[in-house]
DNA sequence: GGATGGTTTGACCAATCGGTCGGTTTCAGA
DNA sequence: TCTGAAACCGACCGATTGGTCAAACCATCC
């Protein structure tokens, strides 16, 4: 719930974080064991649970911050800057972001395979806002002739699938 | 090894390929488990391992045939033919692909997400001889000034990607 | 109708899973 | 230096896992 107090709260915090993280995202969630997470974080397992109170726990805590990093580079995109800039310094946060972050890459993924179980309602409200909000931008940019015209939902997408890929 | 004989063979080895396609997609590798595939199938569990020795030989069983659909849209571009042409028929295709065969699709990504430990070999050879061979054919069409020109490799990644995504 | 070989299953197994418990060690503050 | 709380762990638990096996079942052909 809160954030962790002690040194030790917040340096073992972190490293089981960065374990699970590290295993999550290469086995996905069911492939993941606690035991697994508990050798590469240097823990022993019992331990584990002293921080976290499940496994799901650990998975959540993960997922959680993830959105809102995730969305930040079209989150960034001016409505009032110039169009084929903003547009391209979208794709290249994106894109940088995949890059210095592949295993979160990976965990989002691996989330959204199966469905997005835990995070489909973030999905269908966060999300969904913010492409309707920037697809309005888009489109405006398109009716005042400054971008090329295409469906402004299917660009975003487009720019999606490029660097998550 | 050989193909199935018997009707009986037929039927019940399909079934399970049908039932473990459904689950292994949803699941992963490691997320599924011989008793809901056995249950999608209608089978019992030690019926399936009559067919199929473990629950590796499934998997095995259904990504071998993957790799060669997936690849067939790509293969059939034909270097006679219209650039333009060749190259959104290659697109058509991917996406139809992905359209109608969602399940295997998924079960590609799920295979690509945890470093194709599987598939690696045969995306090393089959998948990268065929690329450069069909990034050729598109150096070739931009260089007689018939295609934009562009990273011919970069192309078809791209295409995979949007289709795939 | 009986023999035969392919087919099916209930019962079972060792290994592993997520998680718990009681007790021990370590640390921080007085 | 003492003490209480925080941190840690070996041993264990019930449930589930992939897989086995002997026995039963059943279709087919002589």
């Amino acid at each position: 719930m809160t954030r962790p107090r002690t040194r030790i709260q917040q340096r073992n915090s972190e490293a089981i974080l960065e374990a699970a993280l590290e295993v999550f995202s290469q086995q996905g969630f069911r492939g993941a064991t606690l035991d697994q997470i508990a050798e590469v974080a240097g823990l022993s397992k019992p331990n584990l649970l002293y921080y976290f109170a499940s496994k799901e726990a650990i998975h959540a805590a993960l997922l959680s911050g993830l959105l809102v990093t995730w969305l930040n580079p079209l989150r960034a995109m001016d409505p009032d800057g110039d169009p084929v800039a903003e547009l391209l310094g979208y794709v290249r946060r994106k894109l940088e972001l995949s890059r210095d972050f592949p295993r979160e890459s990976r965990l989002f993924a691996n989330e959204m395979l199966q469905g997005a179980p835990r995070i489909r309602a973030a999905l269908e409200g966060e999300l969904r806002d913010l492409v309707q909000e920037k697809s309005a931008v888009l489109q405006r940019w398109m009716d005042e002739g400054r971008l090329a015209p295409v469906h402004p939902v299917h660009l975003i997408f487009s720019v999606c699938a490029l660097t998550q890929h």
